[in-house]
RNA sequence: GCGGGAGUAGCUCAGAUGGUAGAGCAUCAGCCUUCCAAGCUGAGGGUCGCGGGUUCGAAUCCCGUCUCCCGCUCCA
């Protein structure tokens, strides 16, 4: 891991921004926990999503689906069948198939070249093998010995055979018996297309419209790694924006447009965003780009804006018998609407901003460590300090401290000295530091501390609160 | 999943040849501080990832296991 992240990483725990789950008994392979800070970071940053997303538009509704859903939502949306079933990878044509077909296809092979003999035997091997306690294992060695090759390719290149069982079971009700497996849901897309006609039938929405939701989704990672950017829980910020089939792609461009200036809006630099467009397209998708990040490990993806067509809608209704078309009362049309989806990480997004915001500075010859966040998602907005524990400093900061806080996440400290209280807030990326001093018992004024310029401004107190909302406001980025 | 590396106080780390652990920073209490930390005094904090074994005795050797990191793979 680059150096940056590891560092990332201790800050991360020393300051308590994250920590990774369950650590006393030895920790969770990647889980996360947010500590005080970070739970602050990733509150604030859901809130500007909200507010971009659902109070910023008229026609976007919220939701909050549970994470548990009903099985065949996962048949309908492809997720059985794609997770759960014994995969083989073709290393030439970067093909994958189920290595269960493979062999029985091998099979009937062998019989219809007149091999009855040599198929039985394979087949009882294939039997045996589909109940083996490493069933990947032994189809991989059936493929082996039997030397079955692609069937597009014609290459014998294989993978090892992986059990793609990506989304986590757990049992509905607390008799262990039946046929009671369901899943912790793999994306929260499909608690938002289940409730497609609930929304639309509540809500008085014309097509074009849209549904937001922020929740959790977890998957079985076959590769966890670095830090919360792979995490096998995760929270997902998500719209789903319904459209007359022939509208996508405007919606699609329209959206891709405010996905990234929202990034953008959050104090990211330009130059460490940029778009990756998909070439291999989803069978369900008719357009995909996601915006993608310069982490130190590289750049990846932080969001996804793809156009499903109406894949989704379209085999709830085949599973379900419920009617998903809309009927538009001006055109006296009937369809299923397509749909343009907005798909966000938030821990992923936590850590974008926690990689852009890190900084290490020469301030008079002494390093530093700060975060310069936005300050509107900063986990504290402002910090109050009174200059010297001594003639009654310490009241009047405890009284702008008790002011400040019917607005602000703020924090008082009287501890150690004030360069060192400063540096303090630093490393926890507080934007503003206020400071009582001798002054401020003769004129009421207040020093004001800009975390990233270092400089001072002499504020009247009861002018404090406007002047943060608008240095806050005025907030852009550095270099 | 495979190969390699690592796991000692909250953080970063030191602990040659086995004799039951230290430093800096951080934290807490007090002092000193009138604007950018690392001044003073004192305190708390570790069964050295976990389990087992060898040994009179293990952080140090052996086995197992978990977690993290790097590479390969994967990114459905």
């Amino acid at each position: 891991m680059s150096d940056l992240l590891d560092k990332i990483v201790s800050l991360s725990k020393r300051r308590g921004f994250i920590f990774q789950s369950s650590e006393i008994y030895g920790g969770l392979g990647a889980v996360y926990d947010y500590g005080p800070l970070g739970v602050e970071l990733k509150r604030n940053v859901q809130a500007r999503w909200w507010q971009a997303m659902v109070y910023q538009h008229d026609n976007i509704e919220g939701l909050d689906a549970a994470i548990l859903m009903h099985p065949t939502t996962w048949k309908a949306s492809g997720h059985v069948d794609a997770f759960n079933d014994p995969m083989i990878d073709d290393r030439q044509s970067k093909k994958r198939y189920r290595a269960d077909q493979l062999i029985e296809e091998h099979i009937a092979r062998l019989r219809r070249q007149g091999q009855d003999e040599h198929a039985d035997a394979v087949h009882r091997r294939f039997v045996e093998a589909l109940h083996a306690d490493d069933m990947p294992r032994a189809l991989y060695e059936i493929i082996m010995d039997e030397q079955i090759r692609a069937p597009d390719s014609g290459a014998f290149d294989w993978t090892e055979v992986r059990q793609f069982n990506l989304m986590f079971e757990t049992q509905l009700g607390a008799l262990a018996e039946g046929n009671n497996t369901i899943y912790l849901r793999p994306e929260t897309a499909q608690g938002i297309f289940v409730n497609f006609l609930n929304v639309l039938n509540t809500s008085r929405q014309q097509i074009p419209f849209g549904i937001a939701q922020i929740g959790k989704a977890f998957r079985n990672e076959i590769v966890a790694r670095q830090f919360i950017f792979r995490m096998r829980e995760f929270e997902q910020m998500e719209m789903q924006y319904f459209v007359r089939p022939g509208d996508q792609m405007e919606a699609y461009e329209a959206w891709r447009e405010k996905r990234m200036q929202w990034h953008l809006d959050n104090g990211i630099r330009p130059s460490r965003l940029r778009w990756h467009r998909h070439d291999k397209l989803a069978h369900y998708a008719d357009a995909a780009h996601d915006i993608q990040y310069e982490f130190p490990i590289g750049w990846q993806e932080i969001e996804g804006i793809h156009s499903r067509t109406d894949f989704d809608l379209r085999n709830h209704q085949a599973y379900s018998g419920k009617k998903m078309e809309y009927f538009d009362p001006q055109t006296r049309e009937r369809y299923i609407p397509y749909v343009v989806e907005t798909s966000v990480g938030l821990d992923r997004t936590i850590l974008m901003l926690l990689c852009e915001a890190y900084r290490e500075e020469e301030v008079e010859g002494d390093q530093r460590v700060v975060l310069k966040f936005h300050p509107q998602v900063a986990p504290i907005k402002a910090a109050v300090f009174p200059l010297v524990r001594k003639d009654g400093m310490p009241e009047i900061a405890r009284a702008i401290e008790a002011d400040l806080r019917t607005v602000f996440n703020v924090m008082y400290d009287e501890k150690g000295s004030i360069g060192k209280r400063y540096r303090r807030m630093d490393e926890a990326g507080t934007p503003f530091c206020i400071t009582v001093d001798g002054d401020t018992l003769a004129d009421g004024t207040v020093t004001v501390r800009d975390r990233d310029s270092l400089e001072q401004v002499r504020v009247s107190q009861d002018r404090l609160l406007p002047y943060l909302h608008d240095r806050m406001r005025a907030w852009t980025p550095a270099d």
